[in-house]
DNA sequence: ATAAACGCCTGGCGGC
DNA sequence: TGCCGCCAGGCGTTTA
């Protein structure tokens, strides 16, 4: 599942392959992942791929007067292909562009989303308006983080998958940074300090950092896009490591639930501090 | 204010 | 081998 690290791998890509170009034709197979047709073809066709932005998990795609925002959820990716390849069952909206090829959207599960919005205030309207800060610059540390998150009674897995509070992190990455953070998943939020918040924060940076470095993750479904091949599944130290030894105490992982969600911990080095 | 439940989807899995 | 039911999971919406 794409995370910032696999968005931002995307971003990266997009820019590289596809900046400048002009989008000729758009064709829409799935109409209901998209907010509004109508609107999508009328500002897609004819207009130019300016510049590819994220914000969070978004993809911001400018394309002059208006942008286009779209999300890849659980397992949206893109590729570019000529006009004549078979369409996979998969591809569910093409962009033709203007020098014979096609950037085409893969969406197994047609969970992805795009709408149009005007690029002067994108992000005073949904799906923007309310996204968090960056986890990387310097929007948060444990102050704010403190600040935020001063009288939470949620536990703290649940306020880092929250966008609001902080964009970009998904369940892979709240479980490394818990991990690197050597915090129980389950300590409620307000019981933690200004340090142990400061931590949590370092230990997003660092992990964030690291998978950018290496072109995200590709684990489970999420196994590449355009072209790029994530490397940084070698690097999980918890994530999907049930049963496995702990890298650092031997202690086997294990897998519980919070919030709903699958998560991985070691509870020799995340012990429960209540 | 917060949180749980639901809906959106389909490949992959375990069970038989 | 094949069929069936269940699960994952981000996020918006609805309900408690």
């Amino acid at each position: 599942m794409p995370e910032l690290p696999e968005v931002e791998t995307v971003k990266r890509s997009l820019n590289r392959l596809v900046k400048g170009k002009k989008i000729q034709k758009v064709t829409v197979h799935y109409p209901s992942m998209i907010e509004d047709v109508k609107l999508f073809k009328t500002v897609m066709e004819g207009a130019f791929l300016h510049n590819v932005e994220r914000y969070g998990k978004f993809l911001v795609f400018h394309l002059g007067r208006y942008v286009l925002i779209g999300h890849l959820r659980m397992e949206g990716k893109y590729f570019i292909k000529h006009p004549t390849d078979p369409l996979d069952k998969h591809e569910h909206v093409e962009f033709h562009l203007d020098d014979e090829t096609v950037l085409r959207y893969h969406d197994v599960r047609k969970f992805g989303t795009f709408a149009i919005r005007l690029k002067d205030t994108f992000l005073q309207e949904p799906p923007l308006n309310k996204l968090g800060p960056e986890p990387l610059g310097d929007q948060v540390n444990g102050a704010r983080l403190k600040k935020r998150l001063k009288q939470s009674t949620r536990f703290i897995k649940s306020a880092l998958l929250d966008q609001n509070v902080i964009s970009g992190l998904g369940n892979i990455y709240v479980d490394e940074t818990l991990f690197c953070a050597g915090v129980h998943p389950e300590t409620i939020t307000y019981t933690l300090s200004d340090q142990a918040l400061e931590t949590i924060a370092c230990c997003a940076q660092d992990v964030l950092t690291k998978a950018i470095m290496l072109g995200g993750s590709s684990i489970r479904s999420y196994t590449d896009s355009l072209g790029i091949h994530g490397r940084f599944q070698q690097e999980l130290k918890v994530h999907m490591q049930e049963g496995k030894p702990c890298k650092y105490c031997n202690h086997p992982i294990d897998k519980i639930k919070v919030g709903g969600r699958g998560t991985y911990v070691c509870t020799h080095c995340q012990a429960k501090r209540l």
